[in-house]
DNA sequence: TTTT
DNA sequence: TTTT
């Protein structure tokens, strides 16, 4: 009924852009978010968290996220379930992303304002190709 | 570096309270989370969203949360991973809640306070034991 | 460059629906959010926080939202500022909401599913409209 | 009864530390956090948010925390009101923050950590004395 | 495996 | 000015 997920961290890799049979542009990166307090052993620990963005936020990922950089995410936590080639339920977690901030972006201007950044709000209902099992 | 989740939505079930074998007190629910929009088939849909609560939390978890009452979680979500006894590696998504609350309680008094509910905020680091594969 | 609100409250009165000299339509309402913690003094204590919504949303709830009913609102925080009668700058905080679920609806049937209740977000860019004094 | 806010921004000045009284620390700096869309003159805007932090936070941000520098702040809005010197009811509001991760420190080393970077979450009890009208 |  |  409610569902909302502000990360702030870092891609572990550039993402790739890819479409789906209908034409509709996903991008998919996994986000390591550093947890605030260090392990048992003594190290910094970190969640790795897959994120998906659509359409025309899918298109400004593409072009501006970069691994390593700083970047917050906005969305909601999806749960999809497939059966795998061996007939076994498996579980998938994602973020759905609406809005991703680049806070390091290697485009910004020198005073600190991303160029040619548009509106990142992406507030039309979620298509259904966004279940496919990627 | 910065993870949080606010969830609003029902427990599938009734609670169940354990203790890690260093007397840490956890408790785990699924909460179904419905989605804003409907499927491609005009169903109504759901996530899934594990959530677990340590310690003070727990306890009153146990106490007030029922099966099918509105909830509200805030938390963070973790990512674990581990081995299965096929050697396959299995991930884990849960939200680590700091804060619930009972949005329907049925313990609730005339004017709608809940009794007994104390401060819920849980905010001291997180325990280790967090991480036993439960 | 991210700015998110989420509340659980109360509304202190039944909203007014009204419309800008363009024809859009704004909601306002104010939502008691009862804190933690008690006072010094042992009392529970609210905070009474201002809210506008625009368009669909207004007039969703207009229809929906009720005093005293059990209520989430997402937005954003927004700080405008104007001249008053005397000459004075006075600084109007409020929240600019693009969610609101109606957590108590007494318009909902006997499943507990909300009637009528249209996809709330609404995610196109703010109206101007929204700067003015009401 | 739920009352959560996540902002990044920008701090307008160097923040200073004061102390209550009874000897409790207490920083307030104001955030701009640039809003997602221009204005009608094609500007950009932002909202100036009031943040208050206290105890050990309070000497985090003392230390950490600078003018300009990109900053998110995790907390809850707090609306206080007081009788001015004119009699007239006055009514503040304020980000009471429980967590600050400074983006662009200027302390961070080579791999991008921050340098003697405390755990910041606060969960303690918020205390009475965040009420006077400072 | 799932809530209303 | 305030909700339960």
């Amino acid at each position: 009924m409610l569902n909302r997920v502000i990360l702030i961290g870092r891609p572990t890799r550039d993402p790739i852009l890819k479409y789906t049979p209908s034409g509709v542009a996903v991008t998919t990166f996994t986000l390591a978010v550093d947890r605030p307090f260090k392990s048992e052993s003594g190290e910094r620990e970190a969640d790795f968290i897959p994120v998906v963005t659509w359409r025309q936020l899918a298109e400004t990922c593409a072009n501006y996220l970069r691994k390593g950089r700083l970047t917050a995410v906005e969305g909601r936590i999806q749960v999809r379930n497939y059966e795998n080639s061996e007939g076994k339920r498996v579980y998938v977690t994602e973020i759905i992303a609406d809005n991703v901030r680049f806070l390091e972006s290697s485009k910004s201007n020198s005073n600190g304002h991303q160029k040619d950044d548009p509106f990142q709000d992406d507030g039309t209902p979620i298509d259904i190709d966004e279940n496919l099992p990627f």
